[in-house]
DNA sequence: ATAGTAAAAGACCTTTTTGTCTTTTATAAA
DNA sequence: TTTATAAAAGACAAAAAGGTCTTTTACTAT
């Protein structure tokens, strides 16, 4: 479904989130480790999730990464659109670069509802429902 | 949705049977050119589509491709486990390895009726009946 | 037979994705 | 104020996807 990058992006952002739903602050180290990523690839998607202020950072001695409880939950389709774009969620599956009901390519009647409900859940669903969903036994279950 | 190598086999193959309805035996190079792919890609996309006998070829003068009539339908699905695998249809979109109704990820029970709906598309619908959607004017609504 | 045509095969190249390594910068605790 | 720590930055490398080019093989129409 998705690529590696928006995938860790999600594990990732959901582990640090439901470590600091226990008052801590993962480092890239421990988050790597437990979400299954390479470290330094994991190291690099975090930058780009604190740079659009998805997540806040802290150098030094005790950082690491942690959401802001003031702002709204961050549902997944953010992450995707930033991730893979635009066409990884509203493209024709056929290919057609102008495919809609005056055009419509021979998938676009059966696919719409599909994209849609993906729409949907992806908009719903946030990385807070996600880690209030996720077990306290976190580790290795990517393998 | 796909990937380029799925798009270009798709749109390929529906191309070869819309022309096999016209009594037609396309070559590479109107393929290639109709449904605006790189013809030596889409050359080496035909040739595996020939070894999994999903269509046939004729070398030589007045050659191309065609479907074998005697033949059923070719659903989408088998396409897209042949080039893209069984993970792209029926994989994890969080990554675990093991999700089910008993391992869920946190995406599962949203996630798995949209699973199957995709799959239920992909498996109904086939070249056949996608070739019978298309326009006569096939040419260029790729730009 | 043979000449022309079209698929098959395979070597090679480019771009994107994924992943690694090293250096720099900021921060907090001692 | 120094030291340890952790994020930021950026160069580099491997693998996969996407694409090109050339040669070989098979076939058919003449």
């Amino acid at each position: 479904m998705f690529n590696k990058e928006t995938e860790y992006a999600i594990r990732g952002l959901i582990y640090i989130q439901f470590q600091n739903d226990l008052n801590l602050i993962p480092n890239i180290n421990e988050i790597a480790l437990n979400i299954d990523a390479p470290q330094h690839f994991m190291a690099k998607i975090l930058q780009k999730m604190v740079r659009q202020n998805f997540i806040n950072s802290q150098k030094g001695k005790g950082g690491g990464f942690y959401f802001d409880k003031t702002k709204p939950e961050l549902p997944l389709i953010e992450i995707i659109l930033l991730i893979e774009g635009d066409k990884k969620v509203n493209g024709c599956a056929y290919g057609l670069n102008k495919c809609d009901n005056n055009n419509p390519c021979p998938l676009h009647n059966q696919y719409v509802p599909i994209r849609e409900a993906i729409n949907k859940l992806f908009s719903e669903e946030t990385i807070q429902s996600m880690a209030a969903k996720s077990h306290i036994d976190f580790k290795a279950p990517f393998v």
